[in-house]
DNA sequence: TATGAATGAGTCTTCATTCAT
DNA sequence: CATGAATGAAGACTCATTCAT
């Protein structure tokens, strides 16, 4: 039972962390206040202090939530609704577009967004942000590993994995600043044609 | 004599430019105060205000600095230097590699950087952002076009520029977040690999 | 013990209550740094805004706290010590004239004051020193009536009572001007010439 | 043909003066920026120090344009089209509440604003001040005087005309603070029962 | 477990003023 | 006469943080 309720809104702290996580999302981690994080929270700035030391803790404990919440969150839903493995990767893009949609184009990747603003300010932030990435990469090469010999035996699946995630990130990054679909639709395109050269068959005419 | 100093770089305005554009892209908009700027700059408060209404319009000319100097400063060296123009894509993209090796992977793209960290929060540099993210692609599509036939005809040039930006933004900023070049020289691997595919030829081993 | 001291003056609230009061009267709001306030109130400026989210609401509270004290600071001690209800309202004015006195006409009413220099500039200021002259013309009025049929059952004694606190005002705004009594006396003098006319009577040789 | 144009617009030092005026008017002395009045007269920060050293000598050249100005804009008009000298000092009066009329009982009488807002902190702005104060109860005691005998022989004209300044300026301020014209009108309805009290008369019916 | 009060350095911005041209 | 540039102190306000209860 309680296994279910892995994140109870109903506790001050969980309020807390998920309304950092919210705030840092929309406005970036300089940009949030404390004071921002508690009256979204519904909670007092003691109590914020009472759980977390420093602003900088509670971003890490965002950035934890981040991580435990990649497989139920986003990485489940897919295994659970579309086998072939190839088109989980794409699933796995097309959940980013739906948040661009969602949001207008305003907001895009959070980890993204504080791996940029963040740099090397806070290190351990950085690390907590570079772990979000290898878990999200690891997913992704798990799928392509799954596609066996759909891809030649000498390609680097993790490299791919990584080159995927270069790509939604960059396609984020460009669709926020024209405020459209397209940069993020064009490298999924991209992506797509590259795939098929790599299987070994001729490119879709575009 | 007089004359000769028209745009005279120690004057207090440029100065002052220099200073937040580096500033912004080491710390990002948030995080720089205008303290650090004129103090950088060795100039006073009032002077800063006296040219600039408020800091987001000094933003504004940092990113106008931005688009002014992407020729002399970016493009002109490489269309000095190298003739092949599938290899002026790439020498681009190896600028920004040098940038990641010169600050041990620390600062990235500023243009990136302040994309994602202000999103639609001002949205007159959100404008311009995007302009510079489209002057960046308008070089890599002319370079593209000067390939001539090396592409298949059909192949839409401005989207495959569009996608080399997106290799390199999301390339350094996975090596931002781990510390080290490997995302973004997977992310080039990937590159060339997906253009000899699309020349017609084999992909290189990797 | 501590029950006793549930309205303790030393509290900061209060202490910065009372300063902004006296450092509005003496040099106006705009005049007036909230600095200087939390330096008399001896406080810290975080306190300040922990109490007051703006410096509006400071004088919003300013207002209040004349509210509250129009009656036992004014009116409770005329009614203690003086019974002929005419004579009260002189008394009342002479309370103006004796703070004249005491601060060699500098200072003049602080509801006056503010006035004439807020406007409608800071609408929910308006409305508290409306209401605060509205509390001191109920007084008056309250004082005429008690007059019963020494004044002329028709006359209007809510106007007379707007007319007693015209009569102060503009009485201390030209003594505050020549830095002399004479016009406050010189009102007074004419609104009892006035009043011994309404009551039939022959008017004082002047 | 020169002596027509007393304040010639065209001018920068008049341009400064009228916009020093009217802001100073509006916002009150402290409330308006000089930056404010460069913009309103259209003129640089260089010009205005070039004719005044400060701020304080501005506001007594705007002092000053008032004195000069009171009889050729607030008597002349009066004398010219009213022939009964009381109804002179009640045509004066009338000005002012056309000037409440056009304003929405938002602004009052620039000479009271300041006189409240200022005190005594600048000393030679409150000796203009009076100054002003006293020119214009020089003209109604004329006003009154002209009257003869349907006054008192024993009245002191001069202090009944510091005493129709007096209900001029606090109905005035109370037609501010509660935005409507009733505390003047009243006061002027007072006045005029006082003046027929006097003349020997009973009061009219209220 | 939670919180109301307090803190003081720091934020962006405005100010009256100066000065060289 | 006039002005563009520069100044630095001061303005209102916010911040992450501390602490006694």
């Amino acid at each position: 039972m309680a296994r279910l309720r892995q994140v109870d809104v109903s506790k001050t702290k969980d309020r807390i962390v998920l309304a950092a996580r919210d705030l840092f999302w929309e406005h970036g981690y300089e940009a949030t206040s404390l004071a921002d994080v508690v009256e979204k929270a519904n909670a007092k700035t003691g109590s914020l202090y009472y759980f977390f030391k420093t602003k900088e803790e509670l971003l890490l404990a965002v950035l934890d939530w981040y991580m435990e919440n990649l497989f139920p969150v986003l990485i489940q839903p897919i295994i659970a609704h579309i086998s072939d493995p190839v088109e989980r990767v794409f699933a796995l893009l097309d959940g980013y577009r739906k948040a661009l949609v969602a949001t207008g184009c305003t907001y895009g990747c959070p980890i993204g967004n504080l791996t940029l603003e963040l740099g090397d300010s806070l290190p351990r932030a950085r690390e907590k942000l570079a772990s979000n990435f290898e878990g999200w990469r690891t997913w992704v090469r798990k799928f392509l590993e799954e596609a066996g010999d759909r891809f030649p035996e000498k390609l680097d699946r993790a490299e791919v994995a990584m080159f995927v995630l270069t790509v939604m990130e960059g396609g984020v990054m460009q669709a926020r600043a024209q405020q459209n679909l397209e940069p993020f639709d064009a490298g999924v395109r991209q992506l797509r044609t590259y795939f098929y050269l790599l299987s070994g068959e001729r490119p879709k005419p575009q």
